[in-house]
DNA sequence: TTGTATGCGTTATCAT
DNA sequence: ATGATAACGCATACAA
């Protein structure tokens, strides 16, 4: 409640000197300094942060979108991780984080809601629909907003993105399979407009083609990143072709669906047939059984989009290149040698 | 970038006409209205949220904090819910999140930092020794910011709580195991200092005293909601009380620690001795066994917290109670009838 | 129906 | 070393 005003009235020095005594410029004489803080903490004063960032322009506050519309849900898989690690990293620099909620502005685009908030910088979590390269994002990506993307390339003067390096991820996937003595491996998809969904589905093709056993696209379904779709995809796929000894599916929850699936159709997994997820998510690791996965370094995603984030904010001419993080295949139970 | 200022010289009228036109004002002549309103449009004009809580005194957004300090990691078993259901129902009333992380801020409270960003209102979401009712946190209550906590008893002019009915939940465990045959019971709790562990551990008490079983408190340890502690708590008085049959746990992350130490000693769960767990998190289900627990409503928690909390910000003098939203026991596979 | 003037709490520029 | 004053972008009380 206490402002500077109330201070300098108290001190009988001008808001000024107790501005410049707030922010430790060095130009204050020790007696006024102390006489200033001493008056400070008695009012028990807080600076306010708007009044602040009206007059400086920053805000100390950096945005994040989420969910598969410009407001939507929290429905990615690993939200939790890719925030925590946001807000570590933006906490020890002093940025606090500002979730996007607002659901009743029509007309709203992410450039306006961020120029609305004076956001210093905004993350882009987004799925599904999201993702695709629509017009509201091709703003923000031209735009002069600090914005750092998870799973979408985008980029700009002072926008890139940061994702896992999914072709070889799936290619590690693969080749685990290959070294178990599977040859005929079906993939589960994601969907066809994300770049994340295409890395994944051409390292499962090249994997392929380099161990000349050659790509079947009857083999291959979309399932949406959603545990039904796979598994009636699954479902179509094996009647169709009982040859087939193992899946790989782009996701955990995919993975799952896969198994619900072939459990029903009364194949055992891993003893019948072998299951590959992509993700690593919580639950992988207690599902029974145990899920083999390729595990994404979801932490290190948000950490590193937060960092270069930053880098962004604080220099006015940053290097701007995207960030690729190394995948790594966790073999569980899911997945075991072929029967002859 | 465009301010009203902008717009009022284009269209040669003030900025206190743009203002009201802008803010739909009826006493504004059509002619200029549109007039204003295309100007804004050409401009692309979007108004600077900042600038307009100062005047208003006003942010139209309400804090969070997290974790088991004033400052730290997003260690809430459920977080995500119950951040997705404040984000829900806040959005709708045209309300953003803002998550605290500063951590560089020495003597930095509750209050201070709600005041330094001149939120409108605040949802407590901590663990651990956040849950204890510290000076910043009753300084907090006492103050005339909105505050709903989650899970801890606070109450003030314009402050309450949200929790499960973690008593009744309790005992509806303690009478699944009884409906078994169970009357050995051991029971891991939580921690001393908050009221949810001790609720649990009272409807654990109380079940079996109205059972005329009695309660021996041998077979009560502390986990402190780690998996670990659990893990070797159980270890210990499954050494001491061999005739032990059923374990209740005061959270699933502890009924796994059970599970795990069951194991371990070479009891089969739930053929030997059956587990219940508390909380219904997500890996409840694919755990192995599939855990018995009470589930809570996660989503309602976060609903009915963000729900108190506009109410307090738009009623001046509202009436003030905590909400206790019913459990429900999920029976899977960690429980099973008692082997005479 | 419209304009003028003031203030929100702070920083920053320029004097002194 | 300190003070006066403008500015940030907007809302609002009051006057016209």
């Amino acid at each position: 409640m206490a402002s500077i005003r109330d201070i300098a009235k108290r001190a009988g020095v001008s808001v000024s000197t107790v501005s410049r005594t707030l922010n430790n410029y060095s130009d204050v004489s020790k007696e006024t300094r102390e006489k200033i803080l001493r008056i400070a903490r008695e009012l028990n004063y807080f600076p306010n942060a708007v009044a602040k960032s009206l007059v400086q322009k920053k805000t100390y506050t950096i945005g994040i979108f989420f969910g598969n519309k410009v407001n939507s849900g929290f429905d990615h898989p690993f939200f939790l991780d890719v925030i925590s690690a946001v807000r570590e990293v933006v906490g020890n620099a002093g940025y606090d984080l500002l979730i996007f909620t607002n659901k009743n502005k029509e007309r709203a685009t992410y450039t306006t809601l961020c120029r609305e908030r004076s956001v210093d910088g905004v993350v882009l979590l987004l799925t599904g629909e999201g993702k695709k390269k629509t017009e509201t994002l091709t703003e923000l990506q031209e735009s002069d907003i600090p914005c750092v993307a998870i799973d979408i390339p985008m980029e700009g003067r002072v926008c890139t993105y940061v994702e896992s390096d999914n072709y070889h991820g799936s290619k590690e996937a693969m080749s685990h399979l290959f070294d178990l003595g599977h040859e005929r491996i079906a993939f589960i998809g994601g969907d066809e407009i994300s770049k994340t969904s295409f890395d994944r589905l051409r390292g499962y093709q090249d994997a392929l083609m380099e161990r000349k056993i050659g790509f079947n696209p009857t083999y291959v379904q979309l399932g949406y990143f959603s545990r039904e779709k796979a598994y009636t995809a699954t479902k179509e796929i094996m009647l169709k072709h009982p040859e087939i000894t193992a899946f790989f599916a782009a996701s955990d929850e995919m993975a799952f669906g896969v198994i619900d699936a072939l459990t029903e159709l009364g194949y055992k997994v891993p003893e019948d047939v072998s299951v590959v997820g992509f993700d690593d998510i919580k639950e992988a690791k207690t599902f029974s059984p145990p899920l083999t996965t390729v595990r994404q370094d979801k932490y290190g995603l948000g950490s590193e989009a937060a960092g270069l984030l930053l880098k962004f904010i604080e220099n006015p001419e940053p290097e701007i290149h995207p960030v690729v993080l190394p995948c790594k295949l966790v073999v569980r139970s899911s997945t075991s040698r072929l029967k002859k």
